[in-house]
RNA sequence: GUCCCGUUCGUCUAGCCAGGUUAGGACACCGGGUUUUCAUCCCGGCAACAGGGGUUCGAAUCCCCUACGGGACGCCA
């Protein structure tokens, strides 16, 4: 074991903050606390197109929430830092140029096209898609003649056989072929690095140890180890850590489970209690005790008592889980002072009361109608959802509406309002027609106050989960959409509407 | 398709590394009790070592094969 013990979570600034990264950090805080060693949070915003600001915030946000803390990171700071990759390029530029004049990299200035075409025909021949070397052949005074006039990027150098061998403090060794690995980018034409070279640089300057982080990267380990010998560092240790799996055992995702950190706490979940549940998804402490704390997992954390089984998100005993918490953990007036922090506090109240005011005659009137506001999800039955509509229509409109929103930004009621225009027209169909079905799945009722404003205050996470359990209700009374009429249906929606973006 | 990883009740798991247990606990479910209802709480029940070969006196535990599941194969991370 290192002198000093250093992990981190690298989560990437793009769309919601994922119940993943809560997952992965709280185990890697848990490893660092209990060697007494740091604990680090870098921002990974790499890629330009899809980083956003308010993403990194609500990254520190919901981490926040959860209660695991960072000892270093773009917002508290740090010896290491910056704890940002956006702002760390020149120190990526020159290990680049190291790897290039080791001749351990090489320019690359293949076009997309002929990129796709290789990987096209590589897969037709049922082989595995991988650069062919096509640019390996330039020679060095060629390469950087053209690199002044010509975009590139660039690869780093696979041996061409042989395998690589790593330890994986879980599994032991693991042995992959060289000839499995792609000669992988490590700077893109925007001259920002890849996940691949930035995670390596910055792990060594930061002096991570241990290098903890979900199984699917095991199949790019090589590649990081590779790097680390290029440059000539220590490799770090690995423990790659077993996913988080929807019911059906797929990798957990936002298609089919809650996975937005927001959700829960939306939903009126106590972040301890979120927290202990994840604790308990391929661990158990040594004494099999179920309650237990950050600190308490920290105290007796051993990386070995890691099972290797994907755990299935189990909604049902989470609850359960949170239920004891607020019955045995927290005093009544604790829950009280919970309970306002949630939603029970002016200031949620006063965004709601204007949609309220003019259908009030009495404060009596203002719990019903804000109802739906407050709860999980609101109850009803079939007729009044499908309402006039026929057959498969409530469905495809439902689907059709889950996948716009995907693409909501801001989320408020402008954008929401715009969706729905747009969906009606796209449609055909008046507004008006569209609306009742939207009502009901997401207030409950076919009367309910101000939809746009009201899915505004729910969030996205509350209400992507409310058009979808408005399809599994549908889907069960043999409404639903079926699984061609699905697979119709993307279609049909990518070319009116564009490609989804979830 | 290729490669890698995995596999104990429906679900989360203990036990495996250092072979000998009536394979334990929890959620869910079912039944009973307490409670003016409900919930809580208490008691009980249901339910698993993926399959096949080895090694061994003895295998959930060690080895091999098969099946199944998952992940990776991006100028995403």
């Amino acid at each position: 074991m290192p002198a000093t013990v250093r992990t981190r979570i690298a989560p990437s600034p793009t769309g919601a903050p994922h119940l993943g990264t809560a997952y992965m950090a709280l185990f890697n805080l848990a490893f660092a606390r209990k060697h007494g060693g740091q604990f680090i949070l870098r921002i990974e915003d790499t890629d330009r197109q899809r980083s956003s600001k308010e993403s990194e915030e609500a990254i520190f946000d919901a981490l926040h929430w959860t209660g695991i803390e960072w000892d270093e990171g773009p917002d508290c700071g740090g010896e290491h830092g910056p704890y940002r990759q956006s702002e760390r390029l020149d120190l990526y530029k020159q290990e680049i140029n190291r790897l290039l004049e080791k001749g351990h990299a090489y320019r690359c200035f293949c076009t997309p096209e002929r990129l796709n075409e290789l990987r096209a025909k590589q897969m037709a021949n049922k082989e595995t898609p991988r650069y062919d070397g096509h640019c390996l052949s330039l020679s060095p005074e060629e390469s950087a003649k053209r690199a002044k006039s010509e975009p590139f990027v660039v690869r780093m150098k696979i041996p061409e056989s042989g395998e690589c061998t790593f330890t994986d403090e879980l599994r032991g060794d693991v042995s992959i072929d060289w000839t499995q690995i792609d000669h992988q980018v490590i700077r893109k034409t925007d001259g920002f690095p890849t996940y691949h070279l930035a995670n390596v640089v910055d792990d060594h300057y930061m002096g991570i140890s241990h290098v903890i982080r979900g199984e699917e990267w095991i199949s790019s380990t090589p590649k990081h180890v590779l790097l680390y010998q290029y440059l000539e560092w220590e490799v770090p240790v690995f423990a790659h850590l077993p996913l988080l799996r929807n019911p059906d055992k797929s990798k957990l995702s936002k298609r089919k489970n809650p996975t937005g950190i927001f959700y829960f706490r939306d939903a009126g979940y106590l972040p301890e209690a979120l927290i202990n549940y994840l604790g308990m998804m391929g661990y158990t402490l040594p004494d099999q005790r179920e309650i237990f704390s950050i600190n308490e997992l920290s105290e007796s954390f051993d990386l070995k008592r890691i099972s290797l089984g994907g755990p299935i998100f189990d909604l049902a005993k989470l609850k359960w889980l949170n239920g004891r918490y607020l019955r045995e953990q927290l005093q009544p007036e604790e829950v009280v002072q919970r309970l306002q922090t949630w939603k029970a506090n002016p200031n949620f109240l006063e965004k709601i009361l204007p949609l309220a005011l003019q259908r009030l005659e009495t404060f009596s009137d203002f719990f019903p109608l804000a109802q739906f506001l407050f709860s999980d999800q609101p109850e009803y039955d079939l007729e009044t959802l499908t309402g006039k509509l026929q057959s498969d229509q409530p469905a495809k409109l439902l689907k059709i509406a889950e996948w716009e929103l995907e693409k909501a930004s801001p989320w408020n009621r402008h954008t929401l309002s715009s969706i729905f225009q747009k969906i009606a027209e796209t449609e055909e169909m008046k507004l008006k027609q569209l609306m009742p079905l939207f009502f009901v799945a997401m207030s409950g009722a076919p009367v309910s106050l101000p939809l746009f404003d009201a899915l505004a205050l729910l969030g996205p996470d509350l209400t992507r989960m409310r058009l979808r359990s408005a399809l599994t209700i549908l889907g069960e009374s043999g409404n639903g959409l079926s699984k061609k009429g699905l697979k119709s249906l993307e279609k049909d929606y990518a070319s009116r509407y564009g490609n989804r973006i979830d």
